[in-house]
DNA sequence: ATTAAATGGTTGCATTTGCAACGGGAACGC
DNA sequence: GCGTTCCCGTTGCAAATGCAACCATTTAAT
């Protein structure tokens, strides 16, 4: 049993947690002097909605991690600011749907060569292969984490 | 250029982002039911505590990626509940050593279980060696991210 | 159909957090 | 010596967050 190493500073517990909020911050500050307004919870959504739209604030909450009522608000300040609008469901009306504006799609691409220079600074010296196992790993535990009944 | 995948979901920023999150969430909720007063914020500082005592107030804030304000409230209640204690360091009085308890101690042991739990369901189904890649490659960025003039 | 249970979004409240300002102490200048 | 600058911890403030209570709507039960 070599499993005592579950506490330690480079388990991944706590490297996830730390990595994590260090890229989202270098990322945010390296954009900071843009005149966006975005506040740092409000990438995760969009990060979302770039990939699909139309979905529930229900949906954004449980793929961000974050309190319904979390989303509620950041999606507020994200509509106020013209990135998103919320469309009520014509089948449902208990739902809203969120789509992006012409603005927040805009937003990708600008966005994209800041992360894309801080990844470049975290990731050197690392080959492509390590990388891609770490995203395999991560993106394993993220839905053995999510899904809900299956185990044991 | 196969760089455009840096904001997808399956990038390192928001994996790390998220799993960090249900991670930790996983193993307070585990470990809810027990008398501790934890607190999620106490859970990084202890971990640090249990590598290494007797390091500054700052010292916790730069590994634990938060705050010194932030960590100064947190060492308060941890000190309150009897986990921590704040040594005036003699050879500079600006600073204040932490330092654990017995019953901090104590914590780290009672504390392994449930995160034994965790991780083994989050890991099921992976290989121990790309486990370790993906430790080593989270390693790396956090060193990358956080040694402060290197490259360029 | 009517009632009960479940779901989605909103809001009040308390906690957590980062930022900035402050004060005490140390290091370096003169 | 004295003053300036820097570093550490504390605290006020505003923003972010989770929780729980609430209302509206849908679904299930009778």
């Amino acid at each position: 049993m070599k499993k005592d190493a579950l506490f330690p500073n480079d388990s991944i517990v706590f490297l996830t947690n730390r990595v994590g909020r260090l890229l989202a911050n270098h990322i945010r500050q390296a954009a900071e002097h843009e005149s966006w307004g975005l506040q740092p919870q409000h990438m995760g959504i969009l990060v979302d909605l770039w990939q699909r739209e139309g979905v529930r604030q229900q949906d954004l909450a449980v793929s961000n991690i974050k309190d319904k009522g979390t989303i509620a608000r950041a999606l507020s300040s994200l509509e106020e600011a013209n990135y998103v609008v919320r469309i009520p469901d014509s089948t449902d009306k208990r739902n809203k749907l969120i789509y992006l504006t012409h603005k927040g799609k805009a937003l990708q691409a600008q966005l994209q060569p800041y992360a894309q220079m801080v990844m470049e600074q975290a990731t050197a010296g690392l080959n492509d292969k390590d990388i891609a196992i770490c995203q395999k790993v991560l993106s394993h535990i993220l839905k053995a984490l999510t899904t809900p009944g299956q185990e044991q």
